[in-house]
Parts: structure tokens; C-alpha cells; sequence
RNA sequence: GCGGGAGUGGCGAAAUUGGCAGACGCACCAGACUUAGGAUCUGGCGCCGUAAGGCUUGGGGGUUCGAGUCCCCCCUCUCGCACCA
């Protein structure tokens, strides 16, 4: 083949002008109004929902566009196959983040925000989305936060938002209240200061409530595995039983001879009862002292007079400590109240203690202690020289237990011991029967304990829509009737956090002094704003009816286009972000608002994009600017090298060099349509193209988006490399093939083609099968395992045929000593002969 | 500690689920294009070896005609959760 007949007649034979093309495509999807869904009659409706971005002063983040291009060529995917696909976009734009860059640039997040969006949707756009931008929202726009409000009355309506005064996380840096996954390791996820604990007024969800139908429901959403996953890590299922543990001689052990109880401020000498939540009641026999979290009601009632300093000086010393030092020095302390319980299966009395490795927040805050299979309580057990009894032993191993050198926690193949009539069950029947017969007595209940605490959304800080609720002398706590809505962010000149505790807004005087809605005296507003995560757990419910100022979302639109039909996103919102959506969603369903209670049907994660092996931060300097990289390659070349560098839900290494290959790869699309003739095809390259039709199409709505770009790329190769000049049949369906990945490419080429419509609404092509098949299958041929050779056989041949051809074959018949004592044959494949 | 994911050429990665390991791409090497080239095109490219051949998917065992893939033990990295009873 000579050079002449590769190369394309035109002026510049390779490359294409992507600035010229791309300007183009957009102005005339803008005016054609290509991207727009019809919500109200379009077909097969496609909701491909992508996670909003937070519009950052620093403009879009290359993993932004990472995500979003992953969506929008599953989006555009759709569409070719016929579904009317909306895919719409926003902006998360309250909270701590924007607001902390306002005061370090002394601007007000009011002004800053507008502009970040407006930077955020031109980069958008110039990224080639598929957004039907006419149903753009921000959280912060007072007609969307109107709702948000609602929401939480919604909420509050049906007892699921409550107000309690609770020890909460507080960042001494950001000044603010976190929530409990906000903290990492005892530090601000944020700011990484040392979490401090404060006591405030805070008002909370009753996501706790729904802990059990947030875990089964999991089995029934079509999720990536690692992200129901981490929900159930999160929401923490634990089945084990609550046993009592009744307090012994309590008069004649306290000074004062009386307890109080229930609140009453009677004295009664009604026995008290310690409830303790564990996992292994079949371990009970063994429980030799309990454990009340220093925090606990009981322990005022239950410390003696003797060891009352020792107690309260520990309980202070708690109190005070922050969470780092609790949750990273493990070191076991401890105090003893004085007390003792008896302990409803052996009848002995046994010590009351307090400890902070018991946690007020979890189970009853009282563990019973049976150091003898529980690490935690052996370690404490060996600090303050407490008995340790061992009732588990290996099942094959009789005869006598020598003491532990540690916790033996083994529960498989083991059985009970010294544990009277249960002695020698396994377990698991232990289990059963111990809470049956403590239960008889009344003494303990079979239970399910969840680690999922209750949300918390107040935040002490300004940038968020206020909680609407109004503080009456008179009438108490009142909502702010639904008409009264939104209660709107006052612009205010002084923003910045402080020590005391409240908002910023408890500042404003002139805000938050308002008539109380029921009685019209003396009020005042509550002054904390609500989480951002509560802006963002229900907005994929207001796109579709975002037009709409009278309702959050109109019924009609939400039958047709909920739930989400595809929803992709960061893992890093694997627990907060798409748990509350689909708590905030079940309420809904509860409440009778919506008919369905999970939001998003299908879910996948994204990898992460990384640069020289570590994370992009701007203290490293290795962020990745898209704008630069558009500005040079186009954003066709940018998306499908983004697309092409790993595989999408795992992420990778972005690397500068290697896009020139996906330039190359589109450049070489561009002439192979542009020289296309109206030759005849040729049976090599057609079964090559059905081929690749075939591939991609299946790799596309699997997201293996780098296999879809090297088939092409195959196909390409095969096609240049065939001595002749391409057919336009054999390029048309590559035009569509590359057009989820390079929309504005394809639709240049196809209108070269003669198309007077846009790409996306033809119809992806179809493959034959006939046309795949290969007429000659090449079969590696194995002599006892090794490969040594292969054969060409026609397609249809046996092992005959096969054996034949590999011993006709002088460097393959070279192994083969004798006749063969066995032949594997495999169709197409292979031929192993073991001699 | 518990739970998830992953270890494959110089690099990013493939591998129809037990059947030719390294597709595709980057980098590199050689050549072509009447000057140049961070352009384009052609060819080469796992490692050792002139070759025949041998070796090779983190390490070690096993199952199998055949293992990157299945089983057992170990190592490393990574991401969640973490005194949750």
C-alpha cells in the first residue's frame, strides 16, 4: 500500500479544529433546544441523575467533570436507544464550605456564590452536557429553600423532628456543632481541629426510627455492593437481648437510705434495675461486674457515700474530655460506685462500675462485663483486679480451662461451661435459651440495637436556610405556618461565627424578634439554619417540577419521572447524602406525599481521579484546571480521555502525556469520515464493525467506558490498515458509536454525512450476529499444558480436523512423542494434547 | 480490631468468568515523508537468551489436561467504620 492512497485529499488530511465545532454545536443545541426533555409527553422517560456539585470559587474540579461526563454518556446512551432522557444539574451552594471562603476573602457569600455559579455553568457547558439547563437549581435560592423548609415541618408534623439538649460535636475552629459524621477520628472532617463535646439545644431527625427499613430495603435497590456496604456498617444492626440486672440493698448501701425515682422528687424505695444491651447473653454465666457510662442517670443513684468524690471527680473529668483523647487513648480507667447488682443467672452479687469506654450514646449505656470473651472488659478486668470467669470452652477440648492469657472470643465449634443447665450447648442455642428462660423470669427481652443515631441539623452558622420555627413566651415552640414561607436569609453584613453557642442570626435583632404566628405576642425565631445535607437529600424531587412555585414537586411530573431512574456519584456520600435522601423519601411515602419510598433505583459509584499518585489539592499543586486542558485538546478529546484513563467506577492516574492518544484516535475518526467514498465494503471490515457495535453497546450501560473507547479504537485501526479508502456504511455507525463520548465531533461528521437532524436523535445502530461470526477460528494448540503453536481451522471444524492441522504443523509435532493419551478440544479455542 | 476493594510489562490498563496473559493507549526504538517537527504514516516493543528455548499476573502451597481467574496460608497497598458491648 502506498502513502498516497492512505491519505485523505483534503487541505489539512488529519486533525480537526475543535474550538470552531464545539462553539458551533452549542450555540446550535442552545437554539435548537437539543437538549431539553419534554416532561409531559416525551416516551420511556430516563431520569439520569448525577450528584450536584458545590459551585467552589475555584470553578470545576476535574473530578466534577469526571462525574458528569460518566453520566452524560450513560445519558446520551439512553437516548440513542430511544428514551426521552432528562438530565438536569445544580447547585449545592449552602454551607460551612462556602461560607468559611467568604470570610477568608471578605466577601459575602450572597454576592460570592452568584459568581461561582455563573463560572461553574459556563464550564458546564463548554464541557458539552447533555443538561437540560431550562430546570437549573441552586439550594440557596429562597424558592428552593422555601421547601426545604417545609420539609422540616413536614417533619416536625409527624414527630419526627424533636428538640433535645444533647451533647453534641463541637469544632472549636469552624465554631460550630458537627454531626457525628462529620467527625473523623475525634477531628473536624473539615478543619481537622480537635473535636470538642458541648451541651446545646439542638433539634433533630428521627432517622433512628427507620434504621431497620433503611437496612432490609438494600436488598431491593440495584446499588454498586461497596455503597450498601458502607450503609449497613453505618446503620449497624446488632440482635442481642436487654437484661436487668437488679441493684442490691440500695437503702442501707447509700447515706441517705432513699433513691429518687421517675423524676417525681418523691423518695421511694422501689428496687432499681440496671438494663444492660449485649450481643452474647450466652455468655451471662460469666458477667462479673457491670459497667455504667459515666454519663448515666443510675450512677448518681447507685455511688456510696465513700465513693461519691472519686466518682464525681471522674464523671467531671469525662465530661470535660474531648473526644480525641476518648476515642485514641484506649488506656482502660475506671471507678467503682460502691454498688452491687446481682446477677439474674448465678445470683451473685456483682460490682457496679463506671468506665468511659462504655458509651451513653449506644445500647442502655450499661454493658455487663464477662472479661473472660470480651477484649475490652478483660482489659479492664486485669487493671483493677476483677474476677474473670470462663464459660466458653472449644468444643473438643474437655477436661480443666487453663486461665486466659487473653479474651477468648472463638463462637464457632465451641460450647458453654460452668453455665449450670445450659452448659454444653453451642452458641448459638445458648443464646436462644438463656434470653427464654431470663425472660420467663422477666429479667431480660430479646432485642435489636442499631449504631445509627439520630441527625442532627442545626447549625450554629449563617449560611443556611433558617429552621422555621418560632419561640412563643406563651404558646412554646411554633412552627412557621406553611403560608409564612420561606423564612428568608437576611442579608447580613456580620457573618462570622463566635463562642456563644448560637448563630450568627442571634444577632439580628430585627430578624429574629417576630409575632408569635398563634397568639401574636412576644416572640422569637429559632436562629439556627438546618444542614446542608438536608438541602440535598430531596432535590432530585424538585428538577423535574422545578418551574412549580405552589408545590415542592407536581404530582404528574413525579409519577412520570421518579424515582430516579440512574444515579450516579462519589462514594464519599456513600452514608450521609444517600442515606438521608432515602430516609427524607420513606417519610415522604409515609406521610402520603409520594407513592414511592426508595429514591434512586439504580446507583453506581465513581472512582477518583488522582495525578501523580495522590489526591489533587491545591497545597500540592498538582490540581487539574479542565479550562486549559479544553482550551488545548477540546472538550471531546478531554471527555473521552477522561473516560479512557481507567475504568469509571475505580478512577485513575491522570496523566498529561497519554491524551494525545485520544487525540490521535479522534483525529483519525475525522478523516476516515471525511475520505469515506461509497466503495464497496469488505467483509473484514464489516464483521469488524458489527463486532464493535455489538462491544460497545454492552459496555456502555455496564460503565466500562475504557473497553467501549479501545474497541473503537480497534475498529479505527482495522480500518485505516485495510487497503482501500473507508465506505460510508462502515463509518455512519462509527459517527454514532463516538457520539455519547464526542458529541460535538459526531454531530460535525454527522451532518457531513447529510443529516439534517441531530445524531442524538437517530437511532444507535444495530448489529447482525451473522456478521460477527469468524469464518476461520485460530486455535491455540497445547502439548501437556504448554502452549506451543496455533492452528487456523474453518469455523465449524472438530477435533478431528484440529488434531490434523496441529500435528501437520512441524514446530507444534515436535512435542508430541507417541500417540496422545488424552485431547482436550475446545470449540474455537483450544487443542491440548497430553501425551 | 471489624468490613469493603485491589496487587498483571517502563507506565495507564485488558482478559467473553477456568482456555493463546498483556487487547487498547502512553512512553520508547527503527524506518518513511525532498528542510524542520511536541505533526503524520509504517514497523517493533513483558523478562532472560544470538537462537532453540526458558521464565512471567505480590509470595508460598493445592485442585485441574489447563489457573491472573477456584481453594488454603502469608505479605503489601487502599478506602470506610472504629472502646458500638
Amino acid at each position: 500500500m502506498t502513502e498516497s492512497t492512505r491519505r485523505t485529499p483534503t487541505e489539512d488530511p488529519v486533525g480537526y479544529d475543535p474550538a470552531g465545532i464545539e462553539r458551533k454545536w452549542q450555540e446550535r443545541w442552545e437554539k435548537r433546544g437539543t437538549n431539553h426533555a419534554d416532561l409531559d409527553a416525551g416516551n420511556r422517560p430516563f431520569y439520569a441523575l448525577m450528584m450536584f456539585p458545590y459551585p467552589s470559587a475555584e470553578g470545576l474540579h476535574v473530578g466534577n467533570l469526571f462525574a458528569f461526563t460518566g453520566n452524560d454518556i450513560y445519558a446520551r446512551f439512553q437516548r440513542l436507544q430511544g428514551h426521552t432522557v432528562f438530565e438536569p444539574l445544580g447547585y449545592d451552594a449552602f454551607g460551612i464550605h462556602s461560607e468559611n471562603f467568604a470570610l477568608k476573602v471578605g466577601l459575602h457569600p450572597a454576592d460570592l456564590i452568584p459568581q461561582n455559579i455563573g463560572n461553574f455553568r459556563r464550564q458546564l457547558k463548554r464541557s458539552g452536557l447533555m443538561v437540560d439547563w431550562r430546570h437549573e437549581l441552586s439550594t440557596t435560592d429562597p424558592s428552593y429553600y422555601k421547601w426545604t423548609q417545609w420539609l422540616f415541618l413536614q417533619l416536625y408534623k409527624r414527630g419526627l423532628a424533636y428538640k433535645k439538649r444533647a451533647a453534641v460535636n463541637w469544632c472549636p475552629n469552624d465554631k460550630t456543632v458537627l454531626a457525628n459524621e462529620q467527625v473523623i477520628a475525634g477531628e473536624c472532617e473539615r478543619c481537622r481541629a480537635k473535636v470538642e463535646q458541648r451541651l446545646l439545644e439542638q433539634w433533630f431527625f428521627r432517622i433512628s426510627d427507620y434504621a431497620g427499613r433503611l437496612l432490609s430495603n438494600l436488598d431491593t435497590i440495584d446499588w454498586s455492593e461497596t455503597t450498601k456496604q458502607a450503609q449497613r456498617n453505618w446503620i449497624g444492626r446488632s440482635d442481642g437481648a436487654e437484661i436487668s440486672f437488679r441493684v442490691q440493698d440500695l437503702q442501707e448501701l447509700t447515706g441517705t437510705a432513699t433513691i429518687a425515682s421517675g423524676g417525681s422528687g418523691e423518695f421511694t424505695s422501689e428496687p432499681v434495675d440496671v438494663r444492660v444491651f449485649t450481643t452474647r447473653p450466652d455468655t451471662i454465666f460469666g458477667a462479673t461486674y457491670l459497667v455504667l457510662a459515666p454519663e448515666h442517670p443510675l450512677v448518681d443513684m447507685v455511688k456510696t457515700d465513700e465513693q461519691r468524690d472519686e466518682i464525681d471527680a471522674y464523671k467531671a473529668r469525662a465530661s470535660k474530655q474531648d473526644l480525641v483523647s476518648r476515642k485514641v487513648n484506649r488506656d482502660k480507667t475506671g471507678v467503682f460506685t460502691g454498688s452491687f447488682a446481682i446477677n439474674p443467672a448465678t445470683q451473685q452479687p456483682i460490682p457496679i462500675w463506671i468506665a468511659d469506654y462504655v458509651l451513653m450514646e449506644y445500647g442502655t449505656g450499661a454493658i455487663m462485663a464477662v472479661p473472660a470473651h470480651d477484649e475490652r472488659d478483660f482489659e479492664f478486668a486485669k487493671v483493677f483486679d476483677l474476677p474473670i470467669t470462663r464459660v466458653i470452652a472449644p468444643a473438643t477440648l474437655p477436661g480443666s480451662l487453663a486461665p486466659l492469657e487473653e479474651a477468648y472470643t472463638e463462637t464457632e465449634n465451641v460450647r458453654l461451661v460452668r453455665s449450670g443447665d445450659f452448659s454444653n450447648l453451642s452458641v448459638a442455642e445458648g443464646k436462644l435459651r438463656i434470653v427464654e428462660w431470663l425472660a420467663a423470669h422477666g429479667h431480660a427481652r430479646a432485642i435489636v440495637n442499631y449504631r445509627l443515631h439520630d441527625w442532627c441539623i442545626s447549625r450554629q452558622r449563617y449560611w443556611g436556610p433558617p429552621i422555621p420555627i418560632i419561640y412563643c413566651d406563651k404558646c412554646g415552640t411554633v412552627p412557621v405556618p406553611e403560608s409564612d414561607l420561606p423564612v428568608e436569609l437576611p442579608y447580613v453584613e456580620d457573618f462570622k461565627p463566635d463562642d456563644s453557642g448560637v448563630s450568627p442570626l442571634a444577632r439580628v435583632e430585627s430578624w429574629y424578634k417576630v409575632k408569635c404566628p398563634t397568639c401574636g405576642g412576644h416572640a422569637r425565631r429559632e436562629t439556627d439554619v438546618s444542614d446542608t445535607f438536608l438541602d440535598s437529600a430531596w432535590y432530585f424531587l424538585r428538577y423535574p417540577s422545578s418551574e412549580f412555585n405552589d408545590v415542592p414537586f407536581d404530582e404528574k411530573r413525579t409519577e412520570r419521572w421518579l424515582p430516579v431512574t440512574s444515579y450516579i456519584g462519589g462514594n464519599e456520600h456513600a452514608v450521609l447524602h444517600l442515606l438521608y435522601s432515602r430516609f427524607i423519601t420513606m417519610v415522604l411515602k409515609d406521610a402520603g406525599i409520594l407513592n414511592f419510598e426508595e429514591p434512586f433505583t439504580k446507583f453506581r459509584a465513581h472512582g477518583m481521579i488522582i495525578r501523580d499518585g495522590a489526591k489533587m489539592s491545591k497545597s500540592r499543586g498538582n490540581v487539574v484546571n479542565p479550562d486549559e486542558y479544553i482550551e488545548r485538546w477540546g472538550a471531546d478529546t478531554f471527555r473521552t480521555y477522561l473516560m479512557f484513563l481507567g475504568p469509571y467506577e475505580e478512577g485513575g492516574d491522570f496523566r498529561d502525556q497519554s491524551i494525545l492518544g485520544v487525540r490521535r484516535f479522534l483525529d483519525r475518526v475525522w478523516a476516515s469520515v471525511l475520505g469515506a467514498t461509497a466503495d464497496d465494503s469488505s467483509a473484514d471490515v464489516t464483521r469488524k464493525l458489527h463486532q464493535t457495535i455489538k462491544k460497545v453497546g454492552e459496555d456502555i450501560p455496564a460503565l466500562s467506558y475504557n473497553t467501549a473507547i479501545a474497541a473503537m479504537m480497534e475498529y479505527v485501526n482495522v480500518l485505516r490498515r485495510n487497503e482501500r479508502t473507508p465506505h460510508r456504511s462502515e463509518v455512519e455507525p462509527l459517527v454514532q458509536l463516538i457520539a455519547p463520548f464526542a458529541p460535538h465531533v459526531a454531530e460535525e461528521l454527522w451532518e457531513h454525512l447529510g443529516h439534517k437532524e441531530s445524531v442524538f436523535d437517530a437511532r444507535w445502530p444495530l448489529f447482525d450476529p451473522g456478521l460477527i461470526v469468524e469464518e476461520r477460528s485460530t486455535i491455540a494448540v497445547q502439548v501437556n499444558g504448554k502452549t506451543r503453536g496455533t492452528i487456523q481451522i474453518n469455523a465449524g471444524e472438530g477435533q478431528e480436523t484440529a488434531v490434523a492441522a496441529a500435528m501437520g504443523d512441524p514446530a507444534i509435532a515436535k512435542f508430541v512423542t507417541g500417540t496422545p493419551k488424552k485431547i482436550i478440544f475446545v470449540q474455537g479455542r483450544l487443542l491440548n494434547l497430553v501425551v
